[in-house]
DNA sequence: CCTTCACACGGCACCGAGTGCCATCGGCGC
DNA sequence: GCGCCGATGGCACTCGGTGCCGTGTGAAGG
């Protein structure tokens, strides 16, 4: 059923474009009631999104899986690689589905919404792992905001080329300039902060509680 | 004629919820045509955020004002303070709708898609700044998320607060993380590098060559 | 084999947001 | 005074979304 309703509005989608497409068109086209239409999806949009609300659970599941002894940014990037896994799964409807956002602004809009609630779990996850530290929420929300951004550029530069290339590879290293940026500079509250060596970047010329405080906040205990 | 459909609208959201209000509801209060209400704002969510459209094209014209003198990181963070400033300049009407938006989900995709139009537009400008430089618009994408991730935890723990507080000191702090992290870190193209100390963070059992790509991302040359 | 209960589906009526069209009215230059 | 133009108001319509109810079907139980 709805494997029917998602086969039918895909097929009417492309052709008559979404907002020319009325949930009526869709039900006729698949055989059903209007009424049952709204009964698998909430709304219109929900049904270019059909397996959103179980990727998102997914990743709330792998999230809440991992133990103590993890980095927490590396925990977050795999969660986001988990997302594109199911984006790389059927590329041609990931493809399809892009085209559709990119030219719908309402449709682009409800991505947003649907993005939204995959980066407040990343900063819900980081923000337990950082209880405690100052401005652990602070650095939690920035870090979700700045994988999330990683994640969907390497995403739509893949979707823009229809699918072609190694999604994979291209998240990596995506993340991978996050990881530089949050990741090992930041040891987590278990501290393995002997293990590393710290790197500071400032100006010579700033004075020196300046480049104190950046050391501080490098190491994650200003 | 605007004035007067905000105000009415902002008398009836409190008392009745926004859902419960009807535009009907709203231009009986206000004494004009309901036809008048969609002349001056496109849809119902379009009132809860009146100036939003001057702010985007003050913030715009703010960047676009900047010479390639400016550090790019700090211009987007300037221009993330100015937006803070159009909040901070009417506290009540902000907490207000902060209000609003905390509880309507629908009014909470809307901001979601006025945010993404400032992150847009901050990415633009540090996509401009980076071009010709090696993953250029990954970096612009990733540093205006977590630019406008740290204004809004600031602005909205201020909002949480009832507008009490320093705003502009709380959004100073959280966007000195960033710039922290992103800003003095990495030189423009302009290349400012024999001015700065380097600092890379890594594990001391990581192999040579990781060692040395997270100098070179460091250094924004990879 | 018949009954009954539950559940899924379909139809219907209704509400509210948003739009196109046209009539009206007030100010403006000619 | 006359005609033009922009702003406003009213009307009718479409479409997304919801509540309600009737109906059919299949499984459990007498």
């Amino acid at each position: 059923m709805r494997e029917a309703l998602v086969a039918a509005a895909f097929q009417l989608f492309p052709e008559r474009g979404y907002e020319q497409t009325t949930v009526d068109d869709i039900v006729a086209l698949a055989g059903v009631g209007r009424r049952s239409f709204f009964r698998y999806f909430p709304s219109k949009e929900d049904v270019v999104f059909p397996d959103h609300e179980r990727c998102l659970a997914d990743m709330t599941a792998f999230l809440a899986a991992g133990d103590d002894a993890d980095e927490p940014v590396r925990r977050v990037c795999d969660a986001a690689r988990l997302v594109l896994g199911l984006y790389a799964e059927n590329p041609a409807f990931s493809v399809q589905r892009y085209r559709l956002t990119k030219k719908v602004p309402g449709l682009r809009a409800y991505e947003l919404s649907v993005v939204w609630r995959y980066e407040r779990a990343l900063a819900g996850y980081l923000r337990g792992r950082f209880a405690g530290r100052p401005d652990g929420s602070l650095h939690a929300d920035v870090i979700a905001a700045a994988v999330v951004a990683a994640h969907n550029n390497a995403l739509r530069s893949w979707l823009r080329a229809d699918g072609q290339g190694d999604a994979h590879a291209a998240v990596d290293h995506a993340l991978a300039c996050v990881q530089a940026a949050f990741g090992s500079g930041r040891p987590g509250p278990a501290g393995a902060a002997d293990e590393d060596v710290v790197v500071v970047v400032s100006r010579r010329s700033a004075p020196l509680w300046r480049v104190v405080r950046e050391i501080e906040t490098t190491l994650g205990r200003d």
